[in-house]
Parts: structure tokens; C-alpha cells; sequence
DNA sequence: GCGACAG
DNA sequence: ATCTTGTCGC
């Protein structure tokens, strides 16, 4: 599948990286519903790390929104290209993961990744950025609250509260489960909020987090070990 | 200046 | 993210 050619090459310091997350971030589209829950084809993307060997595994997992069944598989392997910067990680992740959706036989109407989206402290964090950079609907399903603040939701899986940055909503508490601790969902590009949730909802039948996170988790670190010689 | 901080 | 064994519970 294509992608959209930034102008532009890779941030080499932390500077230049938050100048082209403050650059992309006007390109982000917030006034699209997004596709329905439960239709079409739904991406989920992860990434593991060696250090050490310097190497990076991505895996693209989809699976049918109805069934959630797999239909598709991808995996790419990489060099370590920046370092891990809370509010950077996109420029940690993005490029071997751009290569495993390339690597798909076709795109899927979702991609569904393991960080933030619109909660981040520029607004603009790895869901957004990889919604810009394919042109696809993201939302971003997250285990911690980063730095944002939020009350605990009702204890009934599907019950919600705001993830909060001051008075802004920049995502949401979301019980997957019933009384197990929440998951922290942000809109990427081309998704609202509710839907984003919704998604959520629909991807995790048994656990708390999304089967598409799950495979995708498995995947990239199959794919980890079998890479590094 | 210090601490906190998605993965 | 990653380093790591057993253990409690459905």
C-alpha cells in the first residue's frame, strides 16, 4: 500500500523532531466519523526492540472487523532509528512500521496502534503521525495515562471517563473489562472519539487489550527473535 | 532546577 | 520496550 512522501528527511536531534511534529500536525483530520465498528478490515500495529543488536521488528496484523479472524499478516525488520523520547516515539516506530504496512497485500480501513494519538503534549502523537503519513483512519489504544489526568470509570466493561489535559479532552478512560484496570483511547486521523471507543470495544472480546494489539504484540516479537542472528 | 514521562 | 519464576485464580 502507499504512502504519502513527507518533504523532509529524518529529525537527526529532538529539536528537529518536535518542529515536524508541529509542521504535520496541521494535516491531521479530525471531522470524519470514521468507518463503522465491525466492518471491513482492521489493522493492528507493534513494534519490538533489541537494543543492544540495534535492530527493530514492526508486525501489521488485520484481521476482519467482523469476525476477527486474521486475514492478513506482514512483518519488517529495521535499525533502531532514534531513541526512545516520551512525546517522540513516533520517530522510534514509524519507519518499520510504515515498511510492514507497505508490505500488506492490500490497506486496511483501520490501523489501531499501541501509544497515543491526540493525547500528546503537541497533539500529535504516534497514531496522528501515522494517519498523516498513510492517508489511513487511526486511533491510538494505550496502557498508561501518560501524563494526563483522568477519573477511574465505572467499573462495567464499555463504562468511560475523560482523559484530560487541563480542561481539554484529549482522549478517554475505557474499561475493556469489567473491573480490570482501563485502557486509555486518543483519536489519530479521520476517527472521532466516540467511534475510536467503540472500536475498542469491538476488538476486545476476552481481554483487555484489542486482538489486534495482541497479534500484533506476538507477531513483531516471532519476528525479533527469528531476525537477530 | 527537579521529577514525570506512550513504547 | 526489556530484564525475569513462580504463583494465584477463573
Amino acid at each position: 500500500m502507499a504512502t504519502v512522501r513527507i518533504p523532509g528527511g529524518w529529525p537527526a536531534t529532538e529539536e528537529q523532531a518536535r518542529a515536524v511534529q508541529d509542521r504535520l500536525r496541521a494535516r491531521v483530520v479530525l471531522d470524519e466519523p470514521g468507518p463503522p465498528p465491525g466492518t471491513g478490515l482492521v489493522a493492528g500495529v507493534d513494534v519490538a526492540y533489541d537494543d543492544a543488536r540495534d535492530v527493530v521488528a514492526a508486525a501489521a496484523v488485520v484481521l476482519d472487523a467482523a469476525t476477527l479472524e486474521v486475514v492478513a499478516e506482514a512483518t519488517a525488520v529495521g535499525r533502531v532509528s532514534f531513541p526512545y523520547v516520551p512525546g517522540l516515539l513516533a520517530f522510534r516506530e514509524i519507519p518499520t512500521v510504515l515498511a510492514a504496512l507497505d508490505a500488506l497485500p492490500r490497506p486496511p480501513g483501520l490501523v489501531v496502534c499501541d501509544g497515543y494519538g491526540r493525547a500528546h503534549p503537541r497533539r500529535f502523537g504516534l497514531a496522528s503521525h501515522l494517519g498523516v503519513l498513510t492517508g489511513l483512519p487511526t486511533i491510538g489504544v494505550a496502557k498508561n495515562p501518560f501524563t494526563f489526568t483522568h477519573d477511574a470509570p465505572a467499573a462495567p466493561r464499555g463504562s468511560t471517563s475523560a482523559l484530560l489535559a487541563g480542561n481539554e479532552e484529549v482522549g478517554r478512560a475505557l474499561r475493556t473489562r469489567d473491573a480490570v484496570k482501563p485502557v486509555f483511547v486518543s483519536v489519530g486521523h479521520r476517527v472521532d472519539l466516540g467511534n475510536a471507543c467503540a472500536h475498542t470495544l469491538a476488538l476486545t472480546p476476552a481481554y483487555r487489550l484489542p486482538e489486534t494489539t495482541r497479534r500484533a504484540d506476538a507477531l513483531c516479537r516471532r519476528a525479533l527473535r527469528e531476525a537477530a542472528p
